[in-house]
This record gives structure tokens, C-alpha cells and sequence, in this order.
DNA sequence: ACTTGTCCGAATGTCAACAAAACGGAAGTG
DNA sequence: CACTTCCGTTTTGTTGACATTCGGACAAGT
């Protein structure tokens, strides 16, 4: 039974604002003004800074002095520079947990296959099956069994989230081609303990998502939302 | 020429507090309270607690809710935990040193390593030659030329430098004798280009110095300075 | 003896007012 | 016309006061 626990108001609002920010609404590149935001979450400033401080922690947002935050833009330094740290950092998730997961919490990792296959099949949207697919990663670092492996993660997962919704916002067929096939295989490569190949699918299943994304920054530059 | 920077109350705060932190006043384990902090600074609570947010963020303080902060212990899981992640994140800044690091700032590491070879020679004592072999580690994560990864870095920078001060302060002469040699044979690596190997063998570094603070952590764990 | 409930001191969480800095436009200057 | 300087507005940084929560001590009940 996992504890249930207190958290605060800034977590509650780093919640919101995130979920603002996953679905679009302060976009790339816009700013997020304290007052603003702590009259609509009304919350007191200092709370919605604390909230904010926590979203920087997670690479969500960068801040300046006197400057305050901004949502981070996918140029195409910044989405290589997080999917190499991220792939460093699944290469030994997947080593891990080949190596020190059970055989049932793999089982269930493939489970989560399933479900994002038969999401897959049934015409999910975008969204949907990045929920499932970022969630199968998730259980992934927990698996390692790594406290400080998880925070390093969380440290790029939000970026990602989305880096990824814009991939998909551009309109990225192929995304769901292999989605399914890529994990799949990661898996199966889990199960059978090979950790030394799983580790190196993992990184190049993390440089092949890193190179198609920016290859279509490049053709396909993103609206610079500013205003 | 590096541009000043202003940074606020805050980072002067947790400046201030990671010092005293590393030069053992708070021990680890031991609470962190603010008001005692904020006095103690002369500075309100607020950037207080901002600074040990930030210090959160380093890792070197956990906190929970009303709970307060404290200091970081080296207990085994810990120092398993930090020194792995260390490992993967210095695979990858070796490999990509090797791959996209100028001549001339390969050999300004190798002018590192000489340093810290001289520091030895003289006779310099542990914090000095540790301070050095940090300094050693900054530069290959600045030559790694991606501010994704240095972040990630500095998330395990402070712990370890805290568990190396542990580990020599229980005095571990092996230390002294294999500094110099393991950092230069990396930077040979690098300046010969072989990024593979040289990503391998930095691995390997972080990974034997874990062993032997764990080792050391086994045989003679150190006083749990509650109070 | 062990659990349960209540109180109290201490520390953190939250808030709203004050101070400092940055942005933008108007006025002045070459 | 380009450029700089000034100044008001806006936004963030900092502070001290108030509210909430925690942990332990102590007492009552089983």
C-alpha cells in the first residue's frame, strides 16, 4: 500500500501549470507571470513561485533574475541535448532492470505493450498514446530500482512530454508505426535478461525518436509563438 | 570573459550553506532549520528556504512536508544509487569529450591532471586534491558541450563530493595512489579519440571508486551524528 | 503494560505588503 | 533619422506576520 502524502501548494500548482503547459495553452517560449498565474490558481504568489521553481527542477521552464519563467522551446540543440541525457539515462534503466527486475514486473511491463498496442489498434489519439507510452517508461525506471536514476529522469520526462506533442502536433505519421514494434522488442530483450542489448536498444530506440523529431524541426520549423 | 551574473538571496544562501555543509558543521543526517539559517545569514526566511530548495535540487539535502531539511547520509543504497547514475552521465561526457572537444581543450585537461599530479607530489591535503579532481570532472562536462547533461551532473556533483570527503576522511590511503593514474589514462584516451573506450573507462573510474566507499562503508560505518 | 486521546511548544507552510529591477515609450540630442 | 536618456509602469525579489502541522509528553481508558 503506497502512503498517501501531504504535498503542499506549490506541487498542487506545478500540477496545474503543467497540465496548462502539456496541453498547449501557454505555449513554446511564452512567459509565466506570477501574479497571473497565482490569481487564477488563487494561490499567493509565493506558492505559484515555489510551484514554478519546481517546474524549472523538471526542465519545464527556464527562469532568469528579474526575468521570471519562460516554457522551454523546442530548438534543435535544446531537443538534442535532452534526448541524448535521456538516452544515457534508459540505457542503464534498461541494464537494471534486465538485471535486478523480477520476472512478474517484467511480465507486467509487457502488459503495458499491450495496452498501448491495443490502444494503437482501437484509433487512440496523439496524446493518448503518449500518455501510454511515457507511463511504460515510467514503470521502466521504476524497475531499476534507482531513487536517484528517477529524479534524473524526471529531470528531462516533462521536456519530452512535450517535445513529443509537438512531434505529433506536426502531424508525424510514423510515430505510430513503430511504436508499438520498439517497445515491444525492448521488452522482449528485458525478459530474456539480455541486459547488454537492452541497454543499447534502449539508447538507440531514445536517438532514433531524438533524430526523426529533428530532422522535421529542421523541414517543418514550429511556429515561435511569441506575443 | 565569463558575464556576471546577479543571482539573488537565494543562491548566495545556498552557497553559504552547501560550504558549511562540505566542511562537516551540519553533519549528515542533521536537521536544517530555517529560522536558525536565517538568523544565522541574516536574511529572511523566504531566501532561506529558496536556498534549500536549491539544495534539494543539487541533492545534498532531502526534505519532506513540515519536516524541514536535512542533510544527505552516506548510506549504502545512497551512495550505490548516486555513484551509478555518476557512472552513466561520465560515460557519456567522455564519449562525447572525445567526439566534439577541440584539440587545445583536451590538452587543457591534460593540464588538469598535471595539476593534481603536483598537488599530490607537494603533499596537498584531501579537500585540496578532491577540490582538484572535481575541477577535473567540471571541465569534461563543460567539453561534453551540452547544458542538459551539466545539469544533470551538478544533481550529483554535491553528493558526491560529501561521500568523497567521507570516504577520506576514514581515511583511505588507496585514494592518494591511483588519482593521478586513473585520470590521466582517461585523458589519454580522449586526446587519442577513442571515445568508446574512453567512455568505458569512465565508467569503470566511478564505478571502482563507489566500490571502495562501499567497501569502506561495510567495514567501518561512519557515526550517525544525530543531535 | 499497552493503546488512545489531548495538549503544547516548535517548526514549517502560506500570505500580503514593501523594495528593487527590467521593459517600453516619450522626449531630447547629434 | 538614428541614437541615447529619462521616467512611469510592470514584474519580480524580499521581508515579516499569521496559519497549519508535526512530534512528544502526559493522562485516561482498556
Amino acid at each position: 500500500m503506497r502512503r498517501a502524502r501531504r504535498r503542499g501548494l506549490a506541487h498542487e500548482a506545478a500540477d496545474r501549470i503543467r497540465e496548462s503547459i502539456l496541453q498547449g495553452s501557454p505555449p513554446p517560449g511564452a512567459p509565466l507571470r506570477e501574479v497571473d498565474l497565482a490569481t487564477r490558481l488563487d494561490v499567493s504568489r509565493g506558492s505559484v513561485r515555489e510551484g514554478l521553481a519546481l517546474l524549472e527542477q523538471e526542465g519545464l521552464v527556464v527562469s532568469q533574475w528579474h526575468r521570471g519563467a519562460r516554457v522551454i522551446e523546442p530548438t534543435p540543440t535544446e531537443v538534442d541535448e535532452v534526448y541524448t541525457v535521456r538516452g544515457a539515462l534508459e540505457r542503464l534503466a534498461a541494464h537494471r532492470a534486465a538485471t535486478r527486475a523480477t520476472d512478474s514486473h517484467l511480465a507486467e511491463l509487457a502488459g503495458l505493450v499491450h495496452a498501448l498496442e491495443h490502444a494503437l489498434a482501437r484509433g487512440a489519439d496523439a496524446p493518448e498514446l503518449l500518455r501510454l507510452d511515457l507511463g511504460f517508461h515510467d514503470r521502466l525506471y521504476e524497475l531499476a530500482d534507482n531513487t536517484r536514476l528517477q529524479r534524473a529522469w524526471q529531470a528531462v520526462r516533462s521536456p519530452v512530454h512535450l517535445f513529443q506533442l509537438t512531434r505529433i502536433r506536426l502531424g508525424h505519421p510514423h510515430y505510430r508505426e513503430v511504436v508499438v514494434d520498439e517497445h515491444r522488442a525492448l521488452t522482449d530483450l528485458l525478459i530474456r535478461r539480455e541486459a547488454e542489448a537492452a541497454a543499447r536498444h534502449a539508447e538507440a530506440h531514445v536517438a532514433s525518436a531524438r533524430d526523426a523529431l529533428m530532422r522535421m524541426l529542421r523541414s517543418r520549423p514550429p511556429a515561435t509563438d511569441d506575443q
